[in-house]
DNA sequence: TTTTTATTTTGAACAGTGTTCATTTATTTT
DNA sequence: AAAATAAATGAACACTGTTCAAAATAAAAA
């Protein structure tokens, strides 16, 4: 029976080669530039065998954001060696910039753009599950920091959604350009200057 | 020479029309599906007589972004009688998400979508007078928090954008529907939740 | 008032989009 | 070799933003 293998292998492959075709399109023009025609004639195919593949654009663009949160949580893991979950705390925000900051279009995919989470919600999966596994991982780090007695009175989960949405907003700001607000000179620098005020206030609040 | 004046008064008019249909249409539909020919159906007028009126679909959206400052600024006018700069800035940040929550539509055009910002990159103005004017109102008022002594050793202009983007990551990873990852229960009052967790970091940082 | 000039409006045309589906092509099984 | 299954095609549908020559309307000049 390894010929029903062989073919499960070939479908899986063709179906890797859209997402890779996708994926250079998408890095160099953007999601709503990059067209199914697009994706075909990259890979020589015809459009409509795309749709063999996937169920439509959002399906192949929820595909690629999971990559993104791979190469994000790969990141993170150099910090599984802190032991004091106050300085992983700053690690994972700083690690987290650095990934919005570096990768833009990607970052956009998996926390601006509607594209994958529409196709979370027309399919039948229950949840945002990359987004969910990524959550946790900082409330896993917030649980520990108020278990070492730092952000008394706070509640776990509302800190947690705070902090990320700290970060967040920083570069979403940047990457859809509201930073225009501050001096031209200061646009490179002011997502940093901004974490490093963020960082000055956690340890406010820890000591 | 009143002719010329009424020409420019009926000029204004149809553009004003234009701008009713547009906001009508995006906030039944959205940005990306209200079309040009939508528009045009609704006031009864060909697709093409648009263009005469604004240079493309970015223009229109600019303009319509325009107007969602002013409710913005209206609505922060009730803050000028609060003298404590402290309590008017957590009444800023009340104000912002509450606005936000409200017209999640319009907040979307205003802080993520990305049509306003290319119309201001792609015509001769010289930057975001929307998002400058409203920034700096923000910044005022840290800066009077700074004056009476709070926020010592934070500079102020960085400062002010880690607030902003506080406040902006929550509400726009609620609009864009990243909030999926806590509980379903909980997904309406996150933001509240986090405001209020936002606000008791402020007090612990001004005593 | 008639003619000329200027302005406004039109709607077809262009080049594209996501998606569907009957038909063709290729492969596997009988 | 024939039948059955699977995969790929490309035309077609109903859209999109935008342009532009032509037509309609309004204003100015003769």
């Amino acid at each position: 029976m390894g010929i029903a293998e062989r073919k499960e292998r070939d479908k899986e492959e063709l179906r890797e080669r859209i997402l890779a075709a996708a994926k250079t399109l998408f890095l160099e023009k953007g999601v709503e530039k990059t067209s199914i025609r697009n994706i075909a004639d990259l890979i020589e195919y015809s459009p409509g065998s795309i749709y063999h593949y996937f169920k439509d654009k959002n399906e192949i663009f929820h595909a690629l954001h999971q990559g993104g949160f791979q190469q994000l949580m790969s990141r993170m893991e150099v910090l599984m060696t802190e032991s004091n979950p106050m300085e992983r705390l700053k690690g994972m925000g700083a690690i987290y910039v650095q990934f919005a900051l570096e990768n833009p279009d990607m970052y956009d995919l998996m926390f601006i753009k509607e594209a994958p989470i529409a196709h979370v919600s027309n399919s039948n999966e229950e949840q945002w599950k990359e987004g969910f596994g990524t959550f946790n991982f900082l409330r896993a780090t917030i649980q520990e920091c108020i278990q070492s007695g730092h952000f008394q009175g706070h509640e776990e989960e509302a800190l947690s959604f705070l902090v990320w949405s700290t970060v967040h907003g920083m570069v979403s700001l940047r990457i859809r350009r509201r930073c225009e607000v501050v001096l031209a000179q200061r646009q490179d620098t002011i997502v940093k200057d901004g974490l490093n005020e963020f960082f000055s206030i956690l340890d406010r609040l820890s000591s």
